[in-house]
DNA sequence: CGTATTATTGACTCCATTCAAAGATAGTGG
DNA sequence: CCACTATCTTTGAATGGAGTCAATAATACG
């Protein structure tokens, strides 16, 4: 019998690990995922080249999925919201591929590599939820690389409206938010100069369509930001 | 104990699904596989929209996977090789996010949806290798948006570079291949235009690195073509 | 052999980057 | 609390890499 029932460590309930999964099978993770630690900005969740320690699930707060090239170039691959999971990067090779950093003060929990397989066997529901989750990240990827050919104005327009969905998925205001990156990271995020997201930013708010303030946007007109992405719009919502 | 045994339906031992499998799971494996299929150049072997049917295996010939966006642009976002798989955008949602289609006559066998279930019941050790497939497919494409951000001819560069290993990993000669792409499907691949992707082909030809005749590529000068993309060279092999 | 597709090459244009400098914000210690 | 510093942001001007447009050439295909 399939109930929605909290992880017992997360007060994040039916967004998280837990969905489609028995009561058994919760209590039975709920045993072996880990309490929260809390992390403050700039700390490491976990780093690239570390041995892979598990999936992570973000509880509160925010991080960044940082790729580190040959000459110190780093390269964000991702922004986690609370609720969503990290760590994929690390289950190929059974070593990260990429650094997790908290942008601000931000808790989190871990399901332990060790706890992997047994899970497999034991909780076969568990397996197939997060087979999901990294399908999940591989579809999002994909979108980002569809993203990553259109202009300036279309990418930034996207990161704010795929933001803004997810915040509202989790509860969050999904027309007010604060941003924990600087233009420079929004650019890095995104391939642009962060000259560019500065210009950019300026432009959608001088059209109505955003209010900036230092890193706080409030979103006004949601269509018009939505109308500027309008050649690969069906795909992506 | 673990042997290195044939899936009964592949003949591309070790490099396929069967990988760190016992011979009693790969027995079982071989039991649910389907036998290949055979297509010839633009057939579809899964379609954006379809429901999930399964993960695939290129068993020979290739093929590209691509997205459509809402404007009938393609995107062309991995191509695939023997021995390599794909259907993982079909795996979170059971419907097919892209579409794969045939690059050249192409055969290929079939890990079935319904399968699946089963068999991460009755066969753990297959779901940790597709698990461990899933992440591997991450970051690939992880590395494919750090690729996206340098400039047109540190992008073609590793576009051989990588082809090249992967198919010499599948013991395919690494020096000499035949692109089954054209200049079009290359630059869609690589978000650059056909015209640039064109001259620069040519530039690494008059260079001496590469060979160029039609589709067939000879690579002369494999450390030349390396040198050029040393600044995010580490990382990558 | 003729037609359609694909590839090459050149000229021009433009979007976004780079460079540069000034302005705002946040954090720290006196 | 204010001054001081470091960091971040804005804004302008100039540059350049890659795209677009256009015309020709080569190749593949029926």
């Amino acid at each position: 019998m399939h109930t929605q029932v909290k992880c017992n460590n997360c007060s994040l309930d039916n967004i998280c690990l837990p969905r489609g999964l028995s009561s058994h099978e919760i209590n039975h993770i709920s045993n072996i995922v880990k309490a929260r630690k809390t992390l403050q900005r700039g700390e490491f969740l976990y780093r690239q080249g570390d041995q892979f320690s598990g999936v992570l699930a973000i509880k509160s707060g925010s991080a960044k999925l940082v790729a580190d090239d040959s000459h110190g170039n780093e390269h964000i691959l991702d922004i986690l919201l609370p609720g969503e999971l990290l760590g994929f990067d690390g289950i190929s090779k059974n070593l990260y591929h990429c650094s997790a950093i908290a942008l601000e003060t931000s808790s989190f929990c871990l399901l332990p590599a060790h706890s992997i397989d047994q899970m497999i066997t034991h909780v076969p529901g568990l397996a197939r939820e997060l087979f999901r989750h990294s399908g999940d990240k591989i579809n999002n990827n994909n979108i980002h690389r569809v993203m990553a050919k259109r202009p300036a104005e279309e990418r930034l327009a996207f990161f704010l409206i795929e933001l803004s969905e997810r915040l509202k998925t989790r509860g969050f205001s999904s027309k007010e938010f604060t941003l924990s990156l600087t233009r420079q990271e929004i650019g890095n995020h995104l391939g642009l100069a962060l000259e560019t997201v500065s210009r950019i930013l300026k432009k959608f708010q001088q059209q109505g369509i955003i209010q900036v303030k230092n890193k706080a946007i409030t979103i006004k007109k949601q269509d018009a930001l939505r109308a500027i992405l309008q050649p690969v719009e069906s795909d992506l919502f």
